[in-house]
DNA sequence: ATCAAAATATGATAATTGTCAGCTTTGCAC
DNA sequence: GTGCAAAGCTGACAATTATCATATTTTGAT
């Protein structure tokens, strides 16, 4: 169980700023960013920002996890990314100028920090290298739903589940698998009922555990397999 | 037909920097850039770059459209994105220091500009309105890229082909959309005889006319709501 | 501990779409 | 203009996946 009072996390001892595009900064800019936010306690389901609305600075995720997503012409969620400790979410709409394109919402009890967007932009301004980080990550992003964006179209739902599951367990390190099967199913982009199916199939396989909610893997080299080429 | 030759196209009177990053660029900057560019023709099919390989510099398309793809693990295209005059190709991989991860190649006869990775880069570095501009446009692509993953996920391949047929308006402008039955197949995400079947029924329907390889939208508006939500 | 609501699971069925095979048309090189 | 390869088209069929209906289990609040 997370503190859930808003206590401070200091930025200089900041577990998570390890693996984030902070980690390099030196020892005043961390006491800078220290000063220019501010944290907070979510609960799962909380959103973090809503599609449409307009941004007012970033969220810096300290624990937890949080879903990315659109909603499409149904309202059906698609999930588009699963963000982990470290990540900065909603940096995009900072230089669109213009309102949110996606939804951020916890997916579990989550401590979050904030940066207003005044305080962001002038540090991307003034540090070249936090502002090389950034522009690296909009590039691997942008990468990375190209990648999206065939396995959708060109996988079978059985192949993009495999790939998903992969993907899942990098985000989820040494914990379990933990989403709703509905949330699952949004990520790899199918009805609830076929994702069911296919994870029963799985089990059976020989590939996965089923612990009620909790997906465990057990066969990461056939999934890779069953993920790519047929 | 185009010129075939070298010829420099001079930036100060490039028809295509008006809708480009270029285009609120001073008078001495745009000399700059003039001196750092040099000027190609490419003929249809000819790649820019293909995947894997290690980027040199940017892409500025004069005159023509260059299809900008990904191959799934079977090699079937993913065409992710048709660029139009204007456009600069390739600015990602500048700032992820990795290899490309998508392939450029020309539809059609182009004219292109080719700039080199050091010039771009220190262009970037040293003029902040340019630089904020790539970064709207990374992150407006970013925006784009989620939208096309929602309608890879939830659309059935018809609202797919009616959004791909109203964004290849767009693309074409005055001119028909002219495009292979194969490329139009990798954009919409299916395979071409489906592609080929439910274009016959768009016209049988009213709302395309079909002259060989050109296609004419005769009823935009029965394409956007058939795009849509059904 | 109990109950209701939410999440998970299963079955039956239909629609969409992909695949394979073969045929026709188009466009380009000679 | 002829011929040939590439592109476009059609038909038959199979497989995948969505949908709807319903049952079961889990979870969380009281």
């Amino acid at each position: 169980m997370l503190e859930k009072s808003h206590k401070h996390v200091n930025c200089a001892n900041c577990s998570a700023r390890a693996n984030s595009l902070f980690a390099h900064n030196c020892d005043h800019e961390v006491n800078d960013l220290d000063g220019y936010k501010s944290c907070s306690y979510f609960k799962k389901n909380q959103p973090l920002f809503v599609e449409g609305s307009f941004p007012r600075g970033v969220f810096c995720l300290n624990e937890g996890k949080v879903k990315v997503f659109t909603r499409g012409d149904e309202g059906k969620e698609q999930i588009i990314h699963i963000s982990k400790p470290g990540e900065i979410i909603g940096f995009r709409a900072m230089f669109s100028g213009d309102s949110y394109k996606v939804s951020a919402t916890a997916l579990e009890e989550c401590n979050i920090c904030f940066i207003g967007k005044e305080d962001f932009l002038n540090m991307i301004e003034t540090n070249a290298s936090l502002r090389n980080g950034i522009m690296k990550e909009l590039s691997k992003e942008l990468a990375d739903r190209a990648v999206f964006i065939t396995n959708m179209a060109q996988k079978s739902v059985r192949e993009r589940l495999a790939f998903a599951l992969l993907l899942l367990d990098d985000i989820y390190k040494d914990e379990m698998i933990n989403l709703t099967r509905e949330d699952m199913a949004n990520f790899v982009g199918t009805a609830t009922e076929t994702l069911i199916r296919l994870l029963k199939d799985f089990k059976e396989d020989g590939l996965i555990e089923i612990h009620t909610r909790k997906l465990e893997i057990i066969n990461k080299e056939k999934l890779i397999h069953l993920a790519g080429a047929h």
